[in-house]
This record gives structure tokens, sequence and C-alpha cells, in this order.
RNA sequence: GGUGAGGUGGCUGAGUGGUCGAAAGCGGCGGUUUGCUAAACCGUUGUACUGGUUAACUCCGGUACCGAGGGUUCGAAUCCCUCCCUCACCGCCA
């Protein structure tokens, strides 16, 4: 959510800022303006009668401590009483009918955000290794890992439906050596806190992140109660101090936790749909910082090194990306994709996502803390995947797969997996 | 799921339908005393919205907030209803 009053003082700015993302994101901001002048007029006019009833109930009281008689001024105050309830009703319509159109406005991109429609005008910033060259035809996953027993889509699909993913034996303990890896990495090096969150959240933290209202058709909601499925580790954690005030000392919190993201893909139905590049469910290690906001895009910086360490270790070639405005989330004011290479589906996927929301999310979710001078402020929040597994797994089992069909694993794994040197269907 | 007890400011904890934004204590902040620390004493102390004012939440006002939402009343922390949460016990259960 954008701050209402530097969009009052703002809003031509405010409204060019968006612009650079999309007309629809410009012209989402256009109602405020007038729906926020009335509600400020409404709210002077219901705040003048309620003072003069204030005032005249306690001339009321003293009357008739003393034994006076108030008859006359309570039955003018009656009159005032059932204005004041009528206006009422009017302010609360109002702001919530603001408040609705203000979650459907997205974040304003910062400066350092090229201008573009769409992935076409991201930037590459950097690129970690090479594109290894094979001298045989490098096979996709979806071949690897039914040849390896590893990964089972036919089953999965018969117990869930399609878009789900069954991974089998040394697959399954894969994917947990992934996770303990990445865990270990970010809480042991990166001094990330571990946390493992609830995978089910209420309506408010999803709006706190930024999920709804407006990308309800991708949530998995449950049928008999007011919660969610999460989509992202971002959203539990990011909540988890919701409507606090923290402490300038107990700034930064950074959080990494492991969950499964649960994700309709109401939207992008068709695309990327073989194998598991697209999937429902898949596991992720996420990273989230709630910072200060003074420091919050060098946090940005710092974390998207913490994502590609992950790669590094793991000896994945892939490249960073600076998403223009007109690609990037709804809640990011800023945003790195990482792009891990994968040479057998032939291009780089995306397996993190680094973002600074400034205090879009912690707006939303009234999460402050107290700056050094004490005055009370909105954080700073970012989070970014460190990193999503099925695609980790994809580009993993397709860079370092070998011409007899074994797929060697990197040596800062091995000890994740007692020591195993290759995968083989043996 | 059932029964009972609770939810009051940063924390602990009072609170009679009308000088209650709320006693008191702790903590925090400022000051005095002191070689330093400590102690003592004095003062101060929330959040949001909003009108005016200003270089500036700078100053002066207003409104709202005692778990949430309704209701009764001229007036609600206080009375009534619904819901939520916490704790205890019971039931069910990995």
């Amino acid at each position: 959510m954008l701050d209402p009053k530097l969009l009052r003082e703002n809003f031509s700015a405010t409204r060019t800022a968006l612009a650079r993302r999309s007309a629809e994101a410009a012209a989402a901001v256009d109602p405020l303006q007038e729906l926020d002048a009335r509600r400020r007029a409404l709210q002077t006019q219901v705040d003048n009668l309620k003072n003069q009833r204030n005032v005249v109930s306690k001339e009321v009281g003293h009357l008739k401590s003393k034994g006076q008689d108030a008859t006359e001024k309570i039955a003018s105050m009656k009159a005032v009483g059932e204005q004041i309830a009528a206006l009422d009703q009017q302010l609360r319509e109002l702001e919530a009918e603001l408040e609705q159109k203000a979650l459907f406005v997205p974040n304003t991109p910062h400066s350092s955000v090229p201008d573009g429609a769409d992935a076409a005008a991201n930037r590459e910033v950097r690129r970690w290794g090479e594109a290894l060259k094979y001298d045989f035809k490098p096979k996709p996953h979806w071949e690897l890992g039914p040849q390896l027993k590893i990964l089972d889509f036919e089953r999965a699909a018969k117990i869930s439906g399609s878009g789900f993913v069954c991974h089998w034996g040394l697959g399954a303990r894969l994917q947990r050596a992934l996770i303990q890896f990445m865990l270990d990495l970010h809480s042991r090096k990166h001094g990330y806190t571990e946390v493992s969150p609830p995978f089910v959240v209420l309506e408010k933290a999803m709006v706190g992140t930024g999920q709804l209202p407006k990308f309800r058709e991708d949530m998995y909601a449950l049928k008999d109660d007011p919660q969610f499925l999460i989509p992202t580790a971002e959203v539990p954690l990011t909540n988890l101090f919701r409507e606090e005030i923290l402490k300038l000392a107990d700034l930064p919190v950074k959080m990494c936790g492991y969950t499964p993201c649960f994700r309709r893909e109401a939207g992008s139905a068709g695309k990327d749909t073989r194998g598991m590049i697209r999937v429902h469910q898949f596991d992720k290690v996420e990273l989230v910082k709630i910072v200060e906001q003074e420091k919050s895009y060098d946090e940005l910086e710092a974390l998207v090194r913490d994502a590609e360490a992950v790669l590094q270790a793991l000896e994945l070639h892939y490249r960073v990306v600076l998403l223009c405005a007109g690609d990037m989330g709804f809640c990011a004011a800023k945003c790195y994709d990482i792009e891990v290479w994968c040479p057998g589906v032939g291009g780089y996927l995306e397996v993190s996502s680094c973002s600074n929301f400034e205090t879009f999310q912690a707006r939303r979710m009234n999460l402050r803390y107290k700056d050094a001078e004490g005055k009370t402020r909105i954080c700073h929040t970012l989070n970014g995947s460190g990193t999503a597994l099925a695609r980790l797994t994809i580009a993993l089992l397709e860079t370092h797969q070998q011409a007899d069909g074994k797929v060697s694993i990197p040596a800062a794994l091995r000890p994740y997996l007692g020591g195993l040197e290759f995968l083989s269907n043996s």
C-alpha cells in the first residue's frame, strides 16, 4: 500500500512512477484522490458533531450531579446523535471503498529500475560460470527423472491431478538434502535465523504481503475455514511481526525457512507445463529481511548474494537479471531474478526472485520500528528465494548429467547424501 | 468439540454509566546531586486520523482507540449481544 499522505502531496509524481509499470497501474490510483478528499471532508464534519456532543454531554453530567434539570439538552443531543450515526455510517463506507481501491494499487518502482514493459527490457547485471559443453545431447529432466526413477509425474497426476510431481527414492532424498543444505548455508554462514512456520495462514496475512485481494484466483483457499495454503514462506515469515513496533536493536530481522509452496497457477495454464518447470506444489527455502528504511537497498544486494551462494556451491551456471518496471511483481520497488541454466530445457529458469518492497508490505501489516530518534517508522521488508527447489532440481539433474545417464552430485551436497557421488537407477 | 476463568497503555495492575486517555508501580526519556557507576529526588511519557500553523509532528486544537464488531444511552473501559484469542480442566487425536 502506498503512503496516503505522500500520495496526496505528490499525486502526479506517484502516478508518473506507476505509469512506468503500466497504464493500468497508473489508472489504479486515479479514484484515490477524490475519495480521500471526500473522506477528509466527511471526517471533519463528523468530528465537529462529536465534539459538540461530548461538550454537551459533560454539561448534562454537571447539571445532574447538581440535581438540576437537563431534559432540554438531552433532547437536543438526541438529534445530533442520530446525525452522527448516519454520517459515521457514510464515513465507514467511504473508508472501506478507499481501502479496497488502495489495496489494488501496486508499488512504485525505484529510480534505479529500468524502464520497459516486459521481460525483454530486463537488464542482465552479471553471470556466474558458463553453460557446459556436452559431447552428447543433454536430456531434459522429464526424461532423466523417470529414467533414474526419481521423478514420477504419472502417478502424481493419478492422486492429485496435473501439475504435481512425486519425488521417489533418491529423488526424495535429494529434495531433503537440498533443503537441509540451503538452510544450513543461510543459517550458519549468512546469519539468518531458521524458522519453520505454519503452512496455512489467515486472509489478513495474505493481504499483508500483497497476495490478496488482487491475486485471489492464484491461491488455494480452504473450503470450510477462513485460511489459505501459503504460496510462499514469504507470507508467514514476513507476517510473523505484523502489527508490532520493533526496537532498533532487533533489526535487521533475518529469517530463513523451508516450506512447500502451493499455487493454483490459474493464469498460466499451458505455459511451461513440461516436466516440473511450473507445478502446483514445490519446496522452497525462503529468505526474509525486516530492516530500517535507510539500509534496505544494501540489504537487497546482500540478499541476492546470499541466494547466489547456493548456486555457486552447486556448481550451476546462472545469471542475475534486474527486472524492468513493467515486469516486476505487484509489491516490489526493485527486484532481481536469478536464472539458472538448464541445458535439457535449453534455457534459463528463474530459481530466485529477490525484492525490496520498501514500506509497501509493512504498511499493509502495520509493521513498524523505533528509529534512533525514537520516532516510529514503517519498516522496509525484503525477501528472496534461497532457492526454489523444483527448478533447482531441474538445473542440477540437467547440468550434472553424464553420457552414461548418471548424474554427478556436486561436492558440497555429498555430505547431505551420505557421501553419494552419483545418482543412478541401479 | 465441552466447561470454567480471563483479555485495560512498552510491562505489571486498579477502575464507581458522567472531570477516564484512563490510578499506582515498573520501564523509558529529560534534569538535579555525585570523581565514575549506583541510589535518591524532580519533571516527562502511547498510537492513528484530522483542522489550523510551521523550516520541521514545530506548535495549538479536534476525533477515535481499554481484544474485535454490533447494541442500549444525551453520555460506555464500565450495561447487553455476537465473535476472536489466551489459560485451565474434560473429550478426541498424531
